[in-house]
DNA sequence: TAACCTATGTTTAGAAG
DNA sequence: TCTTCTAAACATAGGTT
């Protein structure tokens, strides 16, 4: 009955795992949360579980604030998702290439989504621009991320530059 | 000095917010952190403050980590309506649906890719702003029409009209 | 799995530096 | 911004059901 101070390190026993990651993931979203709401932060948490099962938080969405991330850290664009299989005359084969190619009209269907969504709500838009080219705050957090406000807001902003890659 | 149960609701304070959005985030980061060692989860973990500044945690490579998110999250490749054997005299059918699903991957592609152009640049843009707010030619046509340069160009302008909230 | 309990450990609001 | 302090609030390990 005794509580120790828990020494940080993975808990071998099966069912003690289990129980704690169960509290502690519900904890970790909740406090996600809390800051989303507090603070006004944009959040993306994704818990992959040691079984593989998936757990996430977004405090907007998923996808946008992954879009962001990888704008803000100028990540190179994701290498696509499945291999290019050869073209073949078996069967199986070609199966694997349509289930492949249909994920990819899945993803590509709704990054395009999020695109549009991003354009035509009230979310504001954030890009890379170099360094001499940067705005002030508001429009712009000091640190090379600019804002472009939705045009179809009352007020516009309208920057350019040259943008880094996306 | 006493602490009040805290109520889930926006920071209006600055001060208070930026306080509380310190200290929440690191104590954020360090239960991921924790869970990610305890129960060897993959965590990914992206936090944008309300003054836009990135903060990310990751038990592995946050790329990675967004990359099973998105295999994860794709819908499950539907299951096949015929049986196999029937499936392998059907091959003709079956370069045909590769045929047009590759055709619909390279038009979502583009139609994103200039989704993505058309918001960072590429040719003029015009809004309008408010009268108070109007440029004088070149950058204005005069009539509140203000144009916002090709940021290929060598001279860059930035305008902006108020912004919504300041 | 989840819900409850409780003793304890941990986090944090608010203040001050 | 950061640190430190404190009391109070909160989270959670281990137990039970």
């Amino acid at each position: 009955m005794v509580r120790t101070s828990i020494d940080l390190k993975y808990i071998e026993d099966v069912h003690r795992r289990r129980v704690c990651f169960s509290k502690r993931r519900q904890g970790l979203m909740k406090k996600a949360h809390e800051l989303a709401v507090l603070c006004d932060a944009d959040i993306g948490l994704i818990v992959f579980s040691d079984s593989h099962k998936l757990y996430e938080f977004s405090s907007s969405d998923m996808t946008q604030t992954m879009m962001r991330y990888m704008i803000a850290t100028q990540a190179p664009p994701l290498p696509s998702l499945e291999p290019q299989l050869d073209l073949s005359c078996r069967s199986e084969e070609k199966e694997a290439e349509i289930r492949s190619l249909k994920k990819k009209v899945m993803r590509l269907e709704s990054e395009k989504k999020s695109l549009v969504e991003g354009l035509v709500h009230n979310q504001p838009i954030w890009y890379h621009l170099e360094p001499s080219l940067s705005l002030r705050p508001p429009f712009s957090d000091g640190q090379g991320i600019t804002r472009l406000d939705n045009p179809k807001m009352e007020f516009h902003l309208a920057i350019t530059g040259r943008p880094s890659k996306l």
